[in-house]
DNA sequence: ATTATTTGCTAACGAACGTTAGGTAGTTTA
DNA sequence: TAAACTACCTAACGTTCGTTAGCAAATAAT
């Protein structure tokens, strides 16, 4: 006889919850939409969890938390400008490709959340985008990288590698590893022959 | 005296929703929100609108034109993969920054489009794509461009364009033109010295 | 001067929303 | 075997939603 995956109802909650909130949104899903999909009445969504915004709010922070505990690796590394970039871009990429309904609803859904938790989460937010800041300025002084705005620079980074979720499969063609090599390559060289 | 500008309603209430839509997202948005922020009744908007989701269809689809217009000149034009790269990046941002409430609408909040909308919404967004990467693609071919996924790349560079709006404002220190100019130069050359 | 159009109002509709109260089986623990 | 806990139920609450009907005043066109 298999053993039994015992899975905890309020984590089948968070799991449909997410895919749903990629699907449709936040606001446009509905507790009874939920509740549905888990062949449940919408009231006894309420054993497991304390509300809707709850919801959201562990989805977001779960995420977050994941992609500081790559930054906290990197500030006590030794590497050059160019290798950090390069680990960052691994990192960043290996963290949103492990869940893409997770990792869409922590890039679209959070503005969603309420205070003091919205304000909290733009600041995470902040600090992350600084991070890349840092390493990219540092790179420039060392004249590893070119003499650019670096928050202008951060921004379109980042931007290149958030749209990576939408389109990644697990069962696509190409691994989380070989999407950031590509990207690195993209962004320290171009797409120039 | 001075001719009083006069405008249309119906137009009031589009940019009105348009930055709401932005703010909190279409779904987030009720018309009794949008009413009161122009100070009439919920129930006046009707005189104006059909609908909530016809402010939205019109805001999607009034871009979605803006962008192919941009394509059709591209056309009959007989420069290289990079020159034509360059004028599809530099109308792509003109576009994107001219009305950033607008941009944001389009970008994020389409999928709340319903049928037969939400397809052809989708089919003018592949369309597009398929614009960029046939550019991508003769300039492989050319030799011009790395001989890569002209796929992943067409979608890399369009999501380093589309944060664009996110930050712009038209009193920052950056135009359009320069915007358009240091993507293009990341793009094809990449950020190292 | 009259008609038509524009722009707004009040009142109300049925539906959907997040959530709470209180209860009942089934399962695990003591 | 009794007690405690888990997982779900029905019923209902107050609120908000998009929208319609019908009407009134102001403005523009004839």
């Amino acid at each position: 006889m298999l053993a039994e995956v015992k899975i905890n109802p309020r984590e089948k909650i968070f799991l449909t919850a997410t895919r749903m909130f990629r699907e449709t949104g936040f606001s446009a899903t509905s507790m009874r939409n939920i509740s549905k999909e888990l062949g449940i009445e919408a009231a006894s969504l309420y054993s497991h969890i304390q509300s809707k915004e709850e919801i959201l709010r562990e989805i977001c922070f779960r995420l977050a938390a994941e992609f500081f505990e790559v930054l906290r690796t990197l500030e006590t590394s030794e590497e050059g400008p160019e290798e950090k970039l390069k680990t960052l871009i691994n990192a960043h990429i290996k963290v949103l490709t492990r869940d893409t309904n997770a990792s869409a609803v922590f890039l679209n859904e959070w503005r969603h959340l309420s205070e003091p938790f919205h304000s909290r989460f733009m600041d995470m937010r902040q600090k992350y985008e600084h991070a890349f800041r840092s390493i990219l300025k540092e790179g420039i002084r060392l004249g590893k990288f070119k003499a650019a705005d670096e928050k202008f620079m951060a921004l379109t980074i980042l931007s290149a590698l958030n749209w990576t979720h939408t389109w990644y499969s697990p069962e696509g063609k190409m691994s989380p590893e070989q999407i950031s090599d590509q990207l690195y390559s993209i962004i320290l060289n171009g797409i120039k022959n």
